[in-house]
DNA sequence: TGAAATGTTGGGGCG
DNA sequence: ACGCCCCAACATTTC
C-alpha cells in the first residue's frame, strides 16, 4: 500500500500520529507540503511567521531524508494541489493530523469529499490536542463554557486515563538519503527575507524545552510574569506549527515533577495549565465557531470609536508609555510577545484607545509567530471583557503599574525602546515625569525622542467605565 | 491573570 | 507612663 502523508501544522517526525500510522500501514511512504497560494496572499501571516515555517520545513526534510523520505511540495490551491498530488503519486490512503479552526474544518472536509471522488482514502488523526473537543464536555453533555470547570475535568481525566503516547519514533525506512529538497525562500512566497529570531524547526524544538525543563520551569508560576527574565518557555511557535508534540510535552514536563519532586509542582502544573488553556481555546472555538467574528457575550462597552491615528501609534510601539511600546516593538521585530504583555497591550487598546478588540485580533495574527485562531481569539475576547471567564469590564489594567511590578528596573523596556535605554529606573515607566534637566541628562527629549502618552490613562479609563453598561 | 479607595492595625516619635 | 498622631503595611471593599 501506498500513503501520502500531507503535513500541516505538525512539522516534525517524533510523536506524529498521522506519519506514525502512515509508516505503520504502508510500504511506500510520500510525505507533502502544500503551500496555500490565497493564504500566502491574503497575508494573513506576517513574514516572521513565514520565515519561521520555511525555517521548519526545511529541518523536516533533513529528519525525513535520514530516515530514507524525501518531502516534496507543491504551490496554489492548497485543496487542488493535495487531490492532484494523489491522484498523480498513485496513493491509495491520504494521512493528516485534525485541525479545529473553522476554515480549515471546511477545506478539510472538501478535499476528503474529493479524494473519495477519485478512490483515495483519507485517515486523519488528534494530535494538536491532548483532548478533543467532543471528549470532554459537563455531566449533561454540553461543551464548558469556564475555564475552571474545564481545566478540572481536563486534569481528572488525565489521572483517570492517560491518553496513550503516541509512538515516539516511526519505524526507520530504508537508508538515509541527501537531503535534496529545494524549498522556496521566503522571498519566492513573496514575503521579505528575515533573520530567524526564534530557532525554527523540531531539532531545535527538542533543544528549546530539553533546557527550559532543565531549570526555569521550576520558578515558572511566579516568573513567569516577568518580561525582563528569561522565564517563559517561549516555545509557543513550536506549538503552534507543530515542532513539539503536546501531548508528548505534557508526560515529559509531568515525568521532570516525578524526577524532582514537590518544590517543582507549581512551576510544572502551572505550565500545563497553559496548554490547557491552548486545549480550551480549541474546544470553544469548535463549538462556538461565531466567536471568529463575534464577541462571545455581549460587549460590556459600547462607545468604541475607531480612530486610525491611535491604531497606527499602538501598533508601531510609539503611545508613549513604555512597556505598550516595549512589548508592540517587541512583536515587530520579534514576531513574539511575552504574554503578561499582550495582556497589557490588548487592555490598553480596548480600555484607553476605546478600538476595536478586533482590530488588535488581526493585527497580533499578522505579527505572531505563534499566531492561532483559538488562541488568539480567546484570549482577545477575554481581554476585551466578552468572552468566556472574561475579565469584568471595571478590570482595567494600568500601564504604569504593571511596568513597574513586572519589568521593576525598566530592563524590559530599555532592550526594546532605546530612545528610553538611559533614563533611569526612577523615570523609566513614566518618561513624561520627567524635568527638563533630566530629559537632557538622559538624552530623551519627551515629545521629540519619545513621545509624550498620547491619551490620559485616569481620564481614558474613567470614560470607559462610563460608557460601560 | 486589576486598581483605587477605604478600613484596620501596630510601631515609633513626641509632648 | 501615657495619649496622640503619623504612617506604613496589610486587609477589605468598591468600581
Amino acid at each position: 500500500m501506498r500513503g501520502l502523508m500531507w503535513f500541516r501544522r505538525d512539522l516534525r517526525m517524533t510523536g506524529n500520529p498521522a506519519l506514525s500510522a502512515a509508516l505503520r500501514e504502508c510500504d511506500e511512504v510520500i510525505p507533502l507540503f502544500a503551500f496555500d497560494e490565497p493564504l500566502l496572499r491574503s497575508r494573513r501571516f506576517g513574514s516572521h511567521c513565514v520565515n519561521f515555517m520555511l525555517g521548519c520545513l526545511d529541518d523536516l526534510a533533513r529528519r525525513l531524508s535520514s530516515h530514507g523520505l524525501s518531502l516534496t511540495w507543491r504551490r496554489g490551491n492548497q485543496i487542488e494541489e493535495v487531490v492532484r498530488a494523489a491522484r498523480e503519486t498513485h496513493v491509495d490512503c491520504v494521512y493528516w493530523n485534525r485541525d479545529y479552526e473553522p476554515g480549515a474544518i471546511e477545506r478539510d472536509r472538501r478535499v476528503r469529499q474529493d479524494l473519495l471522488h477519485h478512490g483515495v482514502s483519507a485517515r486523519t488523526f488528534k494530535d494538536h490536542v491532548v483532548f478533543e473537543p467532543e471528549e470532554l464536555l459537563t455531566q449533561a453533555g454540553t461543551p464548558f463554557q469556564r475555564y475552571g470547570a474545564y481545566r478540572s475535568r481536563w486534569w481528572a481525566r488525565w489521572q483517570q486515563a492517560e491518553p496513550p503516547p503516541p509512538a515516539v519514533l516511526p519505524r526507520r525506512r530504508g537508508r538515509a538519503i541527501e537531503a535534496s529538497v529545494h524549498l522556496p525562500s521566503a522571498g519566492d512566497l513573496g514575503y521579505p527575507i528575515m533573520p530567524l529570531r526564534f530557532e525554527a524547526g523540531e531539532t531545535a524544538a527538542r533543544r528549546a524545552i530539553r533546557c527550559f525543563f532543565d531549570g526555569p520551569i521550576r520558578n515558572y508560576a511566579i516568573a513567569r510574569n516577568r518580561p525582563d527574565l528569561e522565564a517563559t518557555s517561549r516555545l509557543s511557535p513550536h506549538f503552534r506549527f507543530g515542532t513539539l508534540s503536546i501531548p508528548l510535552a505534557v508526560r515529559s514536563a509531568l515525568a521532570v515533577l516525578a524526577r524532582h519532586g514537590t518544590a517543582w509542582k507549581t512551576g510544572v502544573t502551572g505550565w500545563i495549565d497553559e496548554l490547557v488553556w491552548r486545549d480550551f481555546f480549541q474546544h470553544i472555538l469548535w463549538h462556538f465557531p461565531r466567536v471568529v467574528t463575534e464577541p462571545f457575550r455581549p460587549a460590556p462597552f459600547t462607545g468604541i470609536e475607531n480612530d486610525d491615528q491611535l491604531f497606527q501609534a499602538w501598533c508601531d510601539g510609539r503611545t508613549g508609555f513604555p512597556l505598550i511600546d516595549a512589548g508592540m516593538r517587541q512583536l515587530n521585530e520579534t514576531g513574539w510577545m511575552h504574554n503578561r504583555v499582550r495582556m497589557v497591550v490588548a487592555s490598553f487598546l480596548v480600555k484607553d484607545l476605546h478600538l476595536d478588540w478586533r482590530w488588535g485580533e488581526e493585527y497580533f495574527m499578522q505579527h505572531l509567530i505563534d499566531a492561532d485562531v483559538a488562541a488568539n481569539n480567546g484570549n482577545w475576547q477575554w481581554c476585551a471583557s466578552t468572552g468566556t471567564d472574561a475579565m469584568p469590564g471595571y478590570r482595567i489594567f494600568n500601564p504604569a503599574l504593571q511596568s513597574k511590578t513586572f519589568d521593576p528596573r525598566g530592563e524590559y523596556i530599555r532592550r526594546f525602546v532605546p530612545e528610553l535605554s538611559r533614563v533611569t529606573a526612577h523615570f523609566i515607566h513614566q518618561p513624561e515625569h520627567m524635568t527638563v534637566d533630566d530629559q537632557e541628562r538622559s538624552a530623551c527629549r519627551i515629545g521629540s525622542d519619545y513621545p509624550a502618552p498620547i491619551v490620559d490613562h485616569q481620564a481614558a479609563s474613567r470614560r470607559y467605565l462610563h460608557k460601560t453598561s
